[in-house]
Parts: structure tokens; C-alpha cells; sequence
DNA sequence: CACAACTAAGTTGTGCACAACTTAATGGCT
DNA sequence: AGCCATTAAGTTGTGCACAACTTAGTTGTG
């Protein structure tokens, strides 16, 4: 920043950008977390866990697969997951009748019940971003831009 | 969206936007996460261990204290990811002379010609974003304000 | 019908994030 | 000097993300 920084080679330069972005991404992602965090606890849930109960809140019951492709996320990530909320008494997993090779994902009276509960919780996540709503649905459009484009780049990346 | 939906009680409404920006957020969280991991295979890095080597290579040697400021993570972070950077000789750690509770994390030769090979790897993430420099300027600078805000957030929530 | 290709879940192993705790060294205070 | 609060690392345990793999059930094709 000082007037006496020789020109750094570009290529240096990008580096140093690149750090700046990543780790902006990375701590916002890692600010928003802590924020669900605390407020989740009163829950009992994690921000994960609470994703996929607000999935089955809006969606009712699914298959795992059907859920994953909501979320973007695997049987390796869900079903440990779906383990501890079945633990936890908020959902049941039952094998579907007519694919044995499926399991289907239902909101126990528990789970349907902690939705009440939740209702609160968007408010003060909103509350605590400090944007109004212009602004988180522009950030979320944004977002959403850039995921799209990075997993198609991903794609191609990973094809050399 | 259609016609005939039932005006939805207005909580109910925040728990559908909550849902949106949260999967947003996460989504392009482990999106960009993803582009990294497919660019940095090729130094054998995975995207928090590119982060410190970032540091490193723009800070010079510093104490796991100091590094873990930069990085906000703590050692119980920190540690276990040094000592694999270390098996894979790329830094090197010592305990301080003159502070002997503070440990010191050099870059190795290694660690130090790695940084030739990563100066490419932010032309492929830019290029990957699909956003010209303006744009993720702009992005880093919303992501950084809401970081504040949330982490000033996460404190008073977590002091009720 | 039989068999190969595919699909859904689950399992295993690695790495990260974070809370809670332990250990060891430091520095202030009486 | 002696003691205690503080500090730096490291350790332990839980949970998530993801790759690679296994298992079991389904479907398409010869």
C-alpha cells in the first residue's frame, strides 16, 4: 500500500487477490455457520440437520435420494445424519415397499412439532446479517450465480 | 406459485426465504470449495492447507498464534493440519528460543518453490467464477461486511 | 429367462471446524 | 522468591463433506 511498493510481477499480484477472496468466502461461510450455531442450539440441531428439516417441513416425507438432490449432498453425508435425527426422534427411516432399495424419510410428531419452534429462527438469522431483504435476496442471487458457474467449471476442470 | 396458494402465514414465508439463502450460501461455500479441491490436487493441497501456505508465502515465518489470526482458526485447527504439511515437507516446526509455549512455522525449500507452481491457480479460479475483477472486488467486499456483522451477531447471541 | 448395467443406501477413511480440555511456559504481583 | 492468572500448543471427541467402495435391489437386453 505504501507509494514505494516496487511493481509486484502480475502473477504475484493475482495470488495476493486470490487470497483476499478466499478468505472472505471462507470466513463469511465460516461467520454464517457460527451464527446458526448459536441460535440452532436451542434447537438441538445443526445448521446441516436444520437444512434438511426444513426441506421435509416444506417438501414432507422423501426418499434419502430425493433429499440429496435438494440438498446437493450424498448418502455419505446424509446417512449418518438421518441416523442422528432418527436418534434424536425427529424423523423415522423406512425401507419403501416398492423399491427395497429405497428409504423413505418421515417427520416423526416430534419433528413436525419442532417446526413451531423454528419459525423464529429466520428472523434472527436475518437480524443478525444486518441486510434488509433486498439485500439477501441480491447476495442470494449472486451466490447462486457463481455456484452454478463453478460446478460447471468443476466439471471441466475435472475432465483434463 | 399458483394462483390458488393460500396467502401463507407471514412466518412461514421467513422460513422459505431462510431456506433459500441458507442452501445459497452453503451451496456456493462448498461450490468454490469444490473448484479448489480439483485445481490444488495438482500440488497436493487441499483448499485450507492452500490458505496457510497463502500466508506463508506472503508473511514469511510466523508462530501458529500469528497464523491462526490471519486465518481466524485456531490451533486445534491448525495443528493437525501443520503436521501433515510437515509431513509432506513443506514447512517445518520449532519451538521458539525465546518463547518456549509459541512454536514457529517455517517454509521449507520445498514449501517455498511450491508458491512457482500455485501462481497459476488464480487465473483458474477467476476464470472459473465466470466474474471479471470488479465483480469479485464487489463480492468480497458484501461477503467481508456481512462476516462482521455476523461474527459481532454470533457474540451477543451467544451472551443471552 | 438370464445376465449385465445401473441405482439407492450405507460404510470406510481422510481432512476440516470447533468446543472443551490438558500441558507447559510466561509474567505480574505481593 | 513464590504463587497464580494468562497464554500457546496440542489433544480429544463430535459432526460434516467427500471420495471410494460395498451391498442389495431393479431394469434393460439378448
Amino acid at each position: 500500500m505504501t507509494a514505494t511498493t516496487p511493481t509486484p510481477a502480475p502473477e504475484a499480484e493475482w495470488l495476493r487477490l486470490d487470497r483476499q477472496i478466499c478468505f472472505s468466502l471462507h470466513a463469511a461461510s465460516r461467520a454464517f455457520n457460527g451464527v446458526y450455531r448459536v441460535i440452532l442450539k436451542d434447537l438441538g440441531l445443526t445448521y446441516p440437520q436444520y437444512l434438511v428439516m426444513l426441506v421435509l417441513w416444506e417438501e414432507g416425507d422423501l426418499p434419502v435420494k430425493k433429499l440429496g438432490e435438494h440438498l446437493r449432498l450424498d448418502s455419505g453425508t446424509l446417512s449418518p445424519l438421518l441416523k442422528r435425527l432418527e436418534a434424536a426422534g425427529l424423523v423415522s427411516r423406512e425401507r419403501s415397499a416398492r423399491d427395497e432399495r429405497s428409504v423413505e424419510v418421515r417427520l416423526t410428531e416430534a419433528g413436525t412439532a419442532l417446526r413451531e419452534r423454528a419459525l423464529e429462527v429466520p428472523r434472527r438469522i436475518v437480524s443478525a446479517t444486518g441486510f434488509d431483504v433486498d439485500e439477501i435476496r441480491d447476495l442470494k442471487a449472486r451466490l447462486d450465480q457463481l455456484t452454478g458457474t463453478l460446478d460447471a467449471a468443476a466439471l471441466e476442470e475435472g475432465s483434463r
